[in-house]
RNA sequence: GGCCCAGUGGCUCAGUUGGUUAGAGCGCCGCCCUGUCACGGCGGAGGUCGUCGGUUCGAGUCCGAUCUGGGUCGCCA
């Protein structure tokens, strides 16, 4: 029998009190985590979001008949206890923040019964995702995903205390839109009184906050919800959290300062994390360069090495083929592991052959300085002594190659870098190197619709020393845009925007935009660039990813109270479901077969 | 769309070269216990091994397909 709370009010959380709340008398109400009966005194741990606090009952303090309640209390039953804090007489609890006192109850109702949960309401439950996103409501009551959630919350206040105080102007945009075919797929929205037209949910909020700019917001921020349909990956969901923001009359050191402030608040109030400011920036280049990847971690080392001068008219084919049609041979030092088996390097062969690689070319460095390779045979024994010496080689030293296009080589290596850093444990995860990546590539060549499509978005400024390369040399020109990484995780990022006129058309011109598409699409925005625009910048933080990272989880689900799983669909709710045949019809929707 | 991993009582797992009634810990149920907190003691219930098909005298174990979940490549302006 479940029964009412009436007359009794909650006085504080369980989790919250301590050795200054002996002596007083508390209503606690809260599930129940553990009872132990031990016949003549009954020990019960009752738990909310604050923590777990020890009830005891004895007879002689709260009657027969709570006595015989407490009897039957059982896990995650909901239970009201009213009691006074007392100093343990028993041993103390050092696992436990309360750990010092108990609760001696007088009263108590059970407000809610329930059946025994399919797996344990505890921290570190090994228990499968399935099942967990099945129960998520179970789920979220562990002390895991509270403290995840309730670090999100912190954030979240953080951000806008900051912003706030900046003279940011929190500002919401419309989830309904029109939808613009570049850039990632689109979630549609039926329209019912326009019978064939369809709402875009927004991937970002960018023209909108570009509008708010021209009408003078000056400032502009938002923690949007943002939709993309695209495949999901442990860092991506298909609806997500930016920490949106713009700003006017400022350039790109103008974005990154405010940025890396909020950042840098948001880590001490957070998480008691000091980040030293400024973040240190290295441009797109130099990051592809040296890490093969525009998000680098750089907690540790093992930097690609371009080797193709040394290794050029070597007798291996491999490599001199490769630089005969325009590629390069890069090499990275995975120092130390001269001895892995050779089943693990065929494993790693395997793991850079997913990224296209068509192999890996591999040196290890003996303990008496000869070498174990597999194409040394191909080379002079000078010849690889000195590729040996140009990637740094030590005796006990294992050095991989990749031999192709750049644009190949440079990934596959990049990846093998941080998958050799995860076996090799030289990520410290202590360690919280922010960096900014600059001077993007205006433009990236799409290989199927042969053209150039942008990099960032179609209103990304390009700097003013490569506005000439425009109509020239389009693949040079480099961008006003900048992304901030965390440990090799791209946080998010942004540009100085173009707001003149003739820059937009040449840029248009050169995406392969007519006037009419360009005009179609984003006419509003063009127009409204006719009324007068100040030059304005922003930049999007991704919340989940910021949040994962603080949390030190590996992946968004554990920091999103409701999250989707890979097919995008919800284990829970089901979402997404089939509909009504007058509902499709409403829509003027028809289902092939 | 491709590749990789996992799927055995409520949960987490074990299960030898295919061989009798499929095991363990936790949880659950009952009884006992006045200082437990990974409580303890005694007793008990509960699975046909994701699904379908095949090989075999015999399949949790081998083969094929399929479903579910995870990771990843493609994709994500």
């Amino acid at each position: 029998m479940e029964e009412s709370m009436k007359g009794l009010q909650r006085s504080c959380r369980c989790g919250e009190l301590g050795v200054e709340d002996i002596g007083r008398t508390v209503t606690v109400m809260g599930w129940v985590q553990k009872q132990r009966n031990k016949g003549g005194i009954i020990f019960v741990d009752l738990r909310d979001r604050a923590g777990i606090v020890q009830v005891i009952f004895e007879e002689a303090d709260c009657g027969q008949e709570n006595f015989e309640k407490a009897e039957k209390l059982r896990s995650e039953f909901v239970a009201a206890v009213v009691g006074k804090v007392e100093a343990r007489s028993g041993a103390v609890n050092e696992n436990l923040a309360t750990g010092r006192i108990e609760i001696r109850a007088s009263q108590v109702r059970v407000l809610s019964q329930a059946q025994t949960p399919p797996f344990p309401i505890e921290e570190d439950v090994k228990t499968k995702e399935e099942l967990r996103l099945k129960y998520r409501y179970l789920d979220l009551r562990r002390p895991d995903l509270q403290r995840n959630l309730a670090l999100r919350s912190k954030m979240t206040n953080s951000i806008r205390a900051f912003l706030c105080r900046e003279g940011f102007l929190e500002i919401e945009t419309p989830i309904l839109n029109k939808s613009t075919p570049e850039g990632a797929r689109d979630y549609l929205v039926p329209s019912r009184v326009h019978p064939g037209c369809f709402y875009a949910l927004p991937q970002s909020p960018q023209i909108f906050k570009q509008l708010l700019m021209c009408s003078g917001y000056d400032r502009y921020f938002q923690i949007a919800k943002c939709f993309r349909d695209e495949d999901l990956r442990a860092d991506r969901q298909p609806e997500f959290t930016q920490i949106d923001l713009e700003m006017s009359f400022v350039d790109v050191d103008d974005v990154i300062d405010a940025t890396e402030r909020m950042v840098a608040q948001v880590c001490r109030e957070a998480a008691g994390l000091e980040v030293p400011l400024p973040m240190p920036r290295i441009t797109w280049q130099e990051a592809m360069d040296r890490f093969g990847t525009d998000k680098p971690d750089t907690r540790f080392g093992m930097e690609l090495v371009d080797v193709s001068g040394v290794v050029e008219g070597c007798g291996f084919g491999v490599f001199t083929g490769a630089l005969e049609e325009g590629g390069t041979v890069r090499g990275i030092n995975a120092r130390g592991q001269g001895e892995m088996p050779r089943k693990k390097i065929d494993a790693l062969v395997e793991f850079a052959r997913g990224y296209g690689a068509k192999g890996l070319a591999y040196i290890s460095v003996q303990a008496d300085g000869s070498c174990k390779s597999s194409f040394a045979k191909f080379m002079t024994p000078e010849q690889t002594g000195t590729l040996v010496e140009a990637m740094g080689g030590e005796p006990g030293d294992l050095l991989l190659f990749a031999a192709d296009k750049k644009k190949l080589v440079l990934s596959v290596l990049g990846a093998l870098r941080v998958e050799l850093g995860k076996q090799m444990g030289l990520a410290d995860p202590e360690k919280y190197n922010f960096l900014w990546v600059t001077e993007f590539p205006q433009f990236e060549w799409n290989e199927e619709e042969e053209r150039f499509v942008a990099e960032h978005h179609p209103f990304t400024m390009p700097m003013e020393e490569d506005l000439e390369l425009l109509e020239k040399e389009p693949g040079r020109v480099r961008a006003k845009a900048y992304d901030i990484v965390l440990n090799g995780v791209e946080l998010g990022g942004g540009s100085v925007r173009i707001f003149q006129s003739q820059v937009q058309e040449r840029m248009f011109e050169a995406l392969g935009f007519t006037k009419e598409k360009a005009y179609s699409q984003f006419g509003f925005l063009l127009e409204a660039f006719k009324y007068g625009v100040p030059p304005h910048a922003g930049l999007a933080i991704g919340l989940d990813r910021f949040v994962m990272l603080m949390a030190g989880v590996d992946n968004i689900r554990e920091v999103i109270a409701f999250p989707k799983v890979k097919d995008a669909s919800c284990l829970m709710s089901d979402a997404p479901g089939t509909v009504d045949p007058g509902q499709l019809e409403e829509l003027h929707l028809t289902l092939r077969s």
